[in-house]
DNA sequence: ATCCTGATGTGAGAATTCGCACAAATGGAC
DNA sequence: GTCCATTTGTGCGAATTCTCACATCAGGAT
């Protein structure tokens, strides 16, 4: 049995679709579907059902996708003890943050990394998302509340707070019983920050909802209404003013976290500690 | 990371030499090397040292070998759960057995089990190094004791004594005080029927020692001496006539070991109903 | 000493595998 | 309805990988 047939089975059995596992693979999906075949080829077993536009797994294939699983778990170990295994400080780390966190706090103070471990090359991976550690998608990750999953080391390292922010003028002309409003999308509305907008702004009206805090900002900026922004973005933004509103403003921890695996790792002990920095 | 790299590399760290190793892949051994080596390149770390003659794993080898290792006992546990998946009656079973049993009850009925279920294939490895259920290296085992290994279920099917043999002529023309014998090498000493002939045997004279069982009845046959051989093989060979010794008579059992997973398997079941025949 | 066995290393041709470009089909947005 | 994004399928050329044959070296048996 070729374990790497047995690798692109597991991965689309994990991912559903066949370009998806592709993606995380970094292959063509086309190799991904030959190696499908391929193995079931091999075992003269049936594993999946090609249906027109999706693979679906066969009884026989959930089963072998939930024998097999983990061995993607241990080649997930392998990778983090090969990490752990490397002395010297150098190679390449994989930070996973908040788009904002990335693009505010991080991005601009990489150069100073750079400078003092220049054999580190960063991936800063600024999705909503949150990166996998298990799977090795991230090596540090930024995350606003504290992560469950097993095997991860969470450290507080960070708290910021946020306020309502408007452009200078629009809050001059507009009198507050007319504020508009800028908010996340419906998809945020469990977060801190979304419903502390949302119980400020009551029956007044939300003018504009995307999934992207940058845009919201932009808006603010323009003078479309107010939008909830953490303070590190809005007090260094001449374009935009903060409304200061009565009661206990919101905020949130930030957490930074490591594998188990990893945490005594030089390059990523260096790393950790950049970002701590970045936060302080 | 690639995981057949990584499936050589850990045949290597089990094998302990690139040779073996290609042969349990049944590859070639510079398959190994190249794989090995891209291993350690995509890794960027040295896992083995080569030496003239042999491969030496490193430390950081060996850690990574050591936590790799779950990932070829759940790529067996796969190959299990896929033979355990076919339905039907069919397939090739790989049986090992020790040479004695294998060559004289099970090779000549085979011919039985073929026309029973004629999609059946087997293969029947008769050697004495007992091959190994959890690596998949054989099906259903035929041992002298039972096996203490996790994981697999074994059942007592047989029993048969050992007695001595010589030719009718030696044993005419030869005083039992000046009788000679013929054992198992050194690497046997242990077993019962070894231990019982050289309690017999006292000061008398070993002339022959040999590993192999057919051979200990080839000299007997030839009036060399006396060999201790089961009575299955001595009874039914008119060249060979039996020596009664006082004293309870040593035999061994024989047990019947198949791997849990495989128990239900209705392919596995049909030989070893089969096999259970073939000692009854 | 000589032969045999089994280990690793090297080079070249053959076989395999991969990615790309393109196609077809479906569902959602507008 | 059209347009766009996503998914799977096909053919072909390029890149990679494997096997084979041969070489070298060491140890053990004769």
């Amino acid at each position: 049995m070729d374990w790497t047939d047995l690798q692109h089975f597991l991965a689309l059995a994990r991912e559903g679709t066949l370009s998806a596992a592709a993606r995380s693979l970094n292959v063509d999906h086309v190799t991904v579907a030959r190696r499908v075949a391929a193995l079931e080829a091999s075992l003269s077993l049936k594993l999946v059902d090609r249906r027109p536009r999706s693979y679906e797994l066969t009884e026989n294939g959930k089963r072998i996708a939930k024998i097999g699983a983990p061995m993607a778990e241990t080649a997930f170990a392998v990778e983090r003890a090969v990490q752990a295994s490397k002395s010297g400080i150098g190679g390449e780390i994989t930070i996973s943050a908040p788009p904002s966190l990335a693009n505010v706090l991080i991005a601009p103070k990489l150069i100073r990394l750079r400078q003092q471990h220049p054999g580190i090359r960063i991936k800063l991976i600024g999705e909503k998302r949150t990166a996998s550690l298990n799977r090795r998608e991230a090596d540090l990750a930024l995350r606003l509340s504290r992560p469950t999953e097993p095997g991860l080391i969470a450290r507080k390292i960070g708290y910021f707070e946020f306020a309502l922010y408007g452009s200078p003028d629009y809050l001059k002309r507009t009198p507050p019983h007319a504020f508009a409003f800028v908010a996340y999308d419906s998809s945020m509305d469990e977060a801190p920050q979304q419903r502390w907008l949302m119980r400020f702004a009551a029956s007044r009206e939300i003018v504009l909802r995307t999934s992207d805090l940058e845009n919201q900002a932009a808006a603010a900026r323009t003078g479309m209404g107010l939008a909830a922004l953490p303070k590190f973005l809005g007090e260094a933004d001449p374009q935009l003013e903060r409304y200061d509103v009565g009661g206990r403003p919101v905020g949130r921890e930030v957490w930074l976290v490591v594998h188990r695996d990893l945490r005594r790792t030089p390059t990523i002990r260096a790393v950790a500690g950049f970002i701590e920095d970045c936060l302080a």
